[in-house]
DNA sequence: AATACCTGCAACCGCGACTAG
DNA sequence: ACTAGTCGCGGTTGCAGGTAT
């Protein structure tokens, strides 16, 4: 596949720091025309950079839903729990984090918390240490992460699970939104759905963004969905669900898996399915399952949309 | 005050994935 | 099926500012 050279090399172009003049007239040319179509951009901008840098300006820099700030002790705790899943995928990461960018996150990786835990031994990430500790104890030479690789694998159709209330009753007009999320994609849904939901921040916050309007003790919730999650589970559905933005999902599902498994099949037709390929058996039985296992957290989420 | 070293961050580079023709 | 163009990601580099000597 015969690739171009980069465009970073053409000459004339300016590298290195942006001014602001540059900051200014690409801010004002997406304000007006909207993200992507970067190749062509900078000529049509008159701007004398190369596309993939006014990409890399505006993503992790000029955006306007960047977070400035220093990353909060919340914040890096979830980063290291992330990455002992997914490993270095910091997109997928900072998808998990809105207003923070995977370059950022990648270079506070790089050097703070890679640093300072250097000689650290591998953490008890099951546990609920503070999180600073948490911190501490990660090392990156020390931890083998048990890295979640996510499958390419495109869903075009969504089916409306219906509302189940907590008398037991299926709603239909009542939609799990964070399920019923239209087209997308489960390599990586929370950037892929900038199209259909909104422009984001570096794709982060199409899916998140409602659900980080839900009240603190959801979030907390979401925090111990991470800490307590099971390892073991299955990788091809751990990969699911941090495609998925299942922030709220309870702390103890796996236990429910369990405790529901009887009623596994009768959810089964209510599941996404992709119009490509439809997801093997046991992958319906266990989201089946798990949706089946306790729904208050879809119906926060229902009520705050 | 001058210099060397360290740190944090922005930017660059190259590759693989994706898409259209 | 194949090719070419484009985009997105992760690794790396370079530099400015801060700190130590």
């Amino acid at each position: 596949m015969g690739r171009k050279p980069c465009c970073s090399k053409e000459a004339g172009l300016n590298r290195g720091a942006w001014s602001s003049m540059e900051d200014q007239i690409l801010t004002e040319y997406i304000k007006l025309h909207g993200e992507g179509k970067w190749r062509g951009l900078p000529q049509r901008a008159g701007l004398r950079r190369c596309g993939k840098s006014c990409r890399l300006r505006w993503l992790n820099y000029l955006r306007p839903t960047i977070k400035r700030g220093n990353i909060t002790p919340e914040e890096e705790d979830l980063i290291i729990r992330l990455h002992s899943l997914l490993g270095n995928r910091w997109a997928l990461i900072a998808g998990r984090l809105p207003g923070r960018t995977d370059n950022e996150i990648k270079n506070y990786w790089h050097t703070k918390i890679a640093k300072t835990t250097k000689a650290q031994q591998i953490p008890n990430v099951t546990t609920n240490q503070p999180i600073s500790e948490a911190a501490q104890l990660h090392s990156t030479e020390a931890i083998k992460p048990r890295v979640v690789r996510t499958k390419a694998t495109r869903c075009t159709k969504a089916v409306i699970i219906p509302f189940l209330a907590q008398d037991g009753l299926v709603h239909n007009n009542e939609p799990a939104a964070a399920v019923a999320a239209g087209p997308t994609t489960s390599r990586s849904s929370m950037v892929d759905h900038d199209d259909e939901y909104g422009k984001t921040s570096a794709g982060t916050e199409s899916l998140l963004s409602p659900l980080m309007m839900i009240s603190e003790k959801e979030n907390e919730m979401s925090c111990s969905f991470i800490r307590d999650f099971d390892f073991e589970l299955e990788e091809h559905l751990l990969s699911d669900f941090f495609n998925e933005d299942l922030v709220g999902f309870p702390s103890d599902f796996e236990n429910r898996v369990e405790i529901n498994d009887a009623s596994r099949k009768s959810e089964e037709k209510l599941l996404l399915t992709s119009e490509d390929e439809l997801l093997d058996c046991s992958d319906l039985q266990t989201m089946a399952a798990l949706i089946d296992s306790d729904l208050d957290w879809l119906q926060v989420l229902s009520k705050t949309l």
